[in-house]
RNA sequence: CGGGGCGUAGCGCAGUCUGGCAGCGCGCCACGUUCGGGACGUGGAGGUCCUGGGUUCAAAUCCCAGCGCCCCGACCA
């Protein structure tokens, strides 16, 4: 490819919309560029990188045995409201009318219509195992889409889905996958971390986030350096407290006025308590009815868990009225003391609380001193709160970090959810009808390279490795029209070409300066750089774009030093792979 | 949906407080000189100042309404 003959718009600003350091990079390079909120064009560079992250993972989904096909972006909602996830999915999924005045939406995701295939097709024991793969737009109404093409309306997905005889079956099927899942990572030169997490919508008991520590992202997890834990805060669990340390003579409750302070953090300021030692009183709507859910003043609410723990599918904090139809007082100041008719939920350290400060169902009034089970009953413990910076690892009580990250791959294991309601069913060796064991396994391709660049740049601008690169190596002659630079630019370069590198020219009448600040921006693995002084010599230039230095080479061996380093770079993603 | 910020030439921005000729840098076009880390000179093109309404002799600037984009939160497969 030549420069001049394609369309590569870089940009020597940061543009004004973009705040993460991918999405800057990413437009300044050429590579895409914003159509609306959350909707990208990927431009010629762009589109090339996405093709080979695509190719990265196609090829590892064959070698694991999936078989790619490709499903319609549009459906019928009739089998969404067959599972019931019509309404769970909510405005998430983009549905309107066709013509006939049906309702059709655009695929988030397509459990329900792989089951309905797969329903129609699999009769028999001896069908199985099967899995099946597409590399696809979905699309997300999103609340809010961020980060350039982190979180995007439209996206480009790959998603498999494994069907199997029985859960021994699927266990084997879904760690294929995740096998599959880290060669994929390891060849793209991404520094991955499997979690543990909540499979949420999509149903199933265990799943697994394949996550990218970044400055960015959306997903926080937990982990622990000392034994390996890795969670997402979503599921980490917390370890409980101590016991209450024995105080001689407990003192009583004692009410406080606190005009105005409805937040922990007014509380504690104005009484000068920490947070730890505030007990916050949310007021939950769960199933219909209303429970007090009790938690430190510092620590957050994990809703997944509150969910569990109380065995419920819809759980939503109170609004202004149901709080005070709830407490008899406003928001801001509830409390477990003498609160009855409603469930009370607690986390597990507040059973260790001393002398706490908690809202009394009064306006502007807290209590202090108040002692868990003497001032107040709890009908349920749990761990209900999201895991901290400053908890323990729940395995092997070292400290453990909180990262921000990436979600960059995620796999259920679903069992019967989609099989059942759909009907998806075949018949066993005893000719008895089964239900199908699923499996479901997402990559979001286009977050492949917002989390490449994340965790793969310098103050110049990104450094691909050789497998992601828009082209392994880019030719720099100097000086255009300069006849020696160019003649031996062009030899280097078709010799390239012939010897199957993927390289690109940059032919343009522009000032070295221009030519350089690209080629690092752009991020290319090999620059070879042809100038009329070291041509003098017999000598080309040779850099390699993560180290950064200046190698003098004869350009006889050129194009075989090249040819060395680009072989080697992508050895180094076979023998990752292979490991 | 709540909080904050932004919207002026292709891109990045100043001008808005305090109303009075539409500006700067980069990029772009032409010519010339240049050519090893974002060259220089000369000349030039390019505007719905987000949209609509209002106030005023006069609005990019003040007022009202709306739209779009970004960030934080809520939400999330």
């Amino acid at each position: 490819m030549r420069w001049s003959n394609t369309f590569i718009p870089t940009l020597r600003e940061d543009p004004q919309d973009a705040e993460a350091v991918s999405h800057k990079l990413m437009v300044r390079a050429g590579l895409i560029r914003r159509l609306t909120a959350g909707a990208y064009t990927y431009l010629p560079l762009g589109y090339k990188i996405l093709r080979k992250a695509e190719n990265i993972v196609r090829e590892e989904m064959n070698a694991a045995g999936a078989s790619e096909l490709l499903m319609p972006a549009l459906q019928p909602v009739e089998l969404w409201k067959k599972t019931g996830r019509y309404e769970d999915i909510g405005d998430v999924m983009i549905k309107f009318q066709d013509r006939h005045g049906k309702e059709v939406a655009l695929g988030p995701t397509h459990e329900e219509i792989i089951t309905d295939l797969v329903s129609g097709e699999i009769r028999s024991y001896k069908d199985l195992p099967l899995t099946l793969y597409q590399i696809q737009n979905k699309f997300r109404d999103e609340v809010r889409p961020r980060f350039g093409i982190v979180r995007s309306c439209e996206f480009i997905m790959k998603d498999a889905y494994s069907f199997d005889v029985d859960t021994v079956s699927m266990e084997k099927s879904y760690r294929k996958m995740y096998d599959a899942y880290c060669r994929i990572f390891d060849r793209c030169g991404l520094p991955y971390i499997p979690v543990e997490a909540d499979p949420g919508l999509m149903g199933g008991t265990v799943s697994h986030e394949f996550m990218i520590p970044t400055g960015i992202g959306e997903d926080t997890i937990a982990l622990c350096s000392s034994c390996g834990y890795s969670a997402s805060t979503e599921v980490a669990s917390c370890a409980e407290e101590g016991d209450a340390p024995g105080l001689e003579e407990p003192p009583g409750i004692e009410e406080v006025a606190t005009p105005g302070m409805s937040s922990v953090e007014d509380v504690s300021s104005f009484l000068k308590r920490e947070a730890k030692n505030l007990i916050k009183t949310l007021i939950y709507i769960a199933d219909d009815e209303p429970v007090a859910v009790l938690l430190r003043g510092d620590h957050e609410a994990n809703e997944a868990k509150i969910k569990k723990c109380l065995g419920v599918s819809s759980l939503e904090l109170a609004d202004e009225s149901g709080v005070e139809k709830v407490t008899g007082g406003p928001m801001g100041f509830s409390g477990p003391v003498e609160l009855n008719g409603v469930k009370k939920i607690a986390d597990l350290s507040i059973r260790s609380m001393p002398a706490a400060v908690t809202g009394s169902n009064r306006k502007d009034t807290h209590l202090k001193n108040v002692f868990p089970g003497r001032d107040f009953e709890v009908n349920e413990w749990g761990d209900i709160r999201v895991i901290t910076e400053d908890d323990k690892c729940p395995r092997c009580g070292e400290n453990i970090e909180i990262k921000q990250s990436i979600e960059i791959g995620h796999t259920f294991k679903l069992g019967t959810k989609y099989s059942e309601k759909l009907g998806a069913g075949f018949l066993d060796e005893n000719g008895k009808e089964r239900p199908l064991i699923m499996g479901c396994y997402g990559i979001g391709v286009n977050r492949i390279l917002a989390s490449l660049i994340e965790t793969s740049h310098d103050d110049k601008g990104i450094i691909w490795p050789m497998a992601i690169s828009p082209f392994e190596v880019i030719v720099i002659p100097l000086k255009k029209g300069e006849e020696a630079v160019e003649r031996e630019a062009e030899r280097i370069y078709s010799e390239l070409i012939k010897n199957g590198i993927d390289a690109i020219m940059d032919d343009r009448d522009k000032s070295p300066g221009v030519k350089f600040k690209d080629a690092d921006l752009i991020g290319f693995p090999i620059q070879v750089v042809v100038g009329k002084k070291s041509l003098e010599k017999n000598k080309i230039e040779l850099t390699e774009r993560s180290a950064g230095e200046k190698a003098l080479v004869e350009k006889e061996d050129i194009v075989e030093r090249v040819k060395d380093l680009v072989k080697k770079g992508r050895k180094d993603k076979e023998r990752r792979a292979h490991v």
